[in-house]
DNA sequence: CTGAAAGCGCTAACAA
DNA sequence: TTGTTAGCGCTTTCAG
């Protein structure tokens, strides 16, 4: 048995690999890259003398010497809301395997927004949302780092997006509860500051005027996407004194608190009320009644953001791509037609 | 006005600022890096040329030249499970909020726990649970890449590990049932082959032996975590011939199930089941009955681990530390006495 | 098929 | 206070 030495503390470089293979640093950066061109016997050696010192390349000089980063940042605005949301760790989960699959690094930064973007090194840029920190975005395209918006359509920027058309999901939810007969429907928003939030409401009133159902203020409550605030919003809504027959929500987390609400209120759904979320998140398969809800496809959002910038990455000068993903109207048991 | 002109493709060096400002690199490199040693006037011309040209230092030079890295690397298995926890998330958030202030960059990879590590170029690891990827810690360490394993103990590699008390946190829980009068105490575990999950049986177990009350194989139900491994585990106890009258929880997410699937099985909580869950996670507060639980510093673990690799990297021979955090249980209202 | 040598963009002595 | 110069570790012509 030979002994293996420890570590010496100073990291290993191609040179001590090529010394102890006996061969030049070319031609270990050749094996290491992959080139056909070296006679077996000296890949061998390369590749024990590799193995032995366990030398890994530095990532660094590779990078300096080829002018190539493969490092993908993903900024999530840290405002309160997001993050205790089902949409950023789906959001995470979809970039962070695709990335592992496509050897990707991902940087991850969560932004407070004021402060200048510090990714540095990034090959290209993934924005979670667009909130206040739309300065950091036209800094990254000032600096010509490729970038891509997700979960916002953005109009006025020459930057590719993927959004998702909630204006159109909202519109079908609504619609649904309007097919079932309901008239008298409220809206528990998220929080407005967001695209995603605005647009519900968008979509929500819009279905209400196509059907001429009159828009009454007092059935939309507003919310920063919390739980507690959805807690509020329902309270509010069943203390009215002409309270809805139907609740269009924000999210499904949010829906699902105004389900439990609704449940101390003695409401039965969808007996007494019908709900209807927006997400699809997992959780609203679970409980007693399934929730309706609208689907958005945050891993396809996820994945193509990821391969747009993939693109962009590769070629420079691609032309930008704004697209709006569909969403789909997933029916389950948290609705009944409503007969008067 | 001054039209600017379109960014050059090729992107802008320190050299191009010193042309511009007419000093040479090693000033405009003392402007960069703060150096108290530059003429006021000099400073102002560099800063200047940075902002005209948009010049950020390129990270991978930067790092080749002073062989220091201040990207850290997060590794989170990428098991069924694990993502769809509270765990995950609030551990991504903590760890992404303190690099943020640190400066650090966050290289987040989700992995399947066969392929090698190809967390080239961080200076450090945290490993967010070992669960088969153990071979990758190893190799880290062989490396000797400083690194650091959170939530789970690890006795036998010369490693930080940063690890939550889950056998005494298990215990108070079910000690706080047992003084509660309750004796048929049912345990729903999480993932067993997480350290956590298993530790939590363990001080169920430990909590029912030193209290003498026998084991019982069919109070003892196994999941993954999910909320549908919850559901069928607490629709299995609500139908045995001699129910619990309490149940010990491996998650609250968990126990939010549980307790769905106790209302639709006519049973009220706490009156006629009590439960306690693990967590503290703040869904847990809401619904109609608080649900008491063993709250786990998550957060803090998170920003220790990131304080621990720190002075790992900052100090190569540091000694090791391996600490076990305490958990905490809260009481809310979800469990009552027990009265035969 | 292999090696020598010139950078990649920056920092850190060392001089001036 | 500033500039000159020698690397950091790797890739990439260009010869051999």
């Amino acid at each position: 048995m030979t002994r293996v030495r420890k570590t010496p503390s100073k990291s290993v470089s191609i040179e001590d690999v090529a010394r102890l293979a006996g061969v030049s640093i070319t031609t270990v950066s050749r094996v290491i890259n992959k080139f056909p061109s070296v006679k077996e016997k000296n890949k061998v050696m390369v590749m024990d003398a590799v193995k032995q010192l366990h030398f890994t390349p530095s990532i660094f000089a590779q990078r300096l010497a080829t002018g190539k980063s493969n490092v993908i940042a993903l900024v999530i605005p840290r405002y309160e809301g997001v993050f205790y949301s089902f949409y950023a760790l789906e959001l995470i989960r979809g970039i962070g395997t695709l990335c592992a699959v496509m050897k990707l690094d991902l940087l991850l930064h969560l932004t407070d927004s004021h402060s200048p973007l510090s990714i540095r090194g990034a090959g290209g840029i993934i924005f979670a949302d667009i909130i206040s920190n739309r300065p950091q975005l036209e800094e990254a395209l000032a600096q010509g780092i490729p970038s891509v918006v997700i979960n916002n359509y953005v109009d006025d920027l020459n930057v590719s997006c993927i959004a998702v058309d909630n204006v159109g999901g909202a519109e079908a939810a609504v619609n649904y509860l309007i097919s079932l007969g309901h008239k008298k429907i409220a809206h528990i928003t998220g929080d407005v500051i967001t695209q995603a939030a605005a647009q519900r409401l968008e979509g929500y009133k819009k279905a209400l005027k196509k059907n001429n159902i009159p828009i009454q203020k007092d059935y939309i409550l507003n919310t920063d996407y919390s739980r507690g605030a959805a807690r509020a919003a329902a309270e509010k809504i069943f203390k009215l004194a002409d309270p809805p027959t139907a609740i269009f929500i924000g999210s499904d987390s949010m829906a699902l608190e105004a389900m439990n609400v609704a449940s101390e209120f003695g409401k039965k759904i969808p007996q007494d009320i019908s709900i209807v979320g927006f997400d699809d998140n997992p959780s609203g398969l679970y409980g007693p009644v399934g929730l309706t809800t609208v689907r958005q496809p945050l891993i396809k959002m996820a994945e193509d953001s990821v391969k747009e910038l993939s693109r962009l990455i590769a070629d420079k000068k691609a032309k930008i791509k704004k697209v709006s993903l569909p969403t789909e109207l997933v029916v389950r048991e948290s609705c009944q037609p409503f007969s008067s």
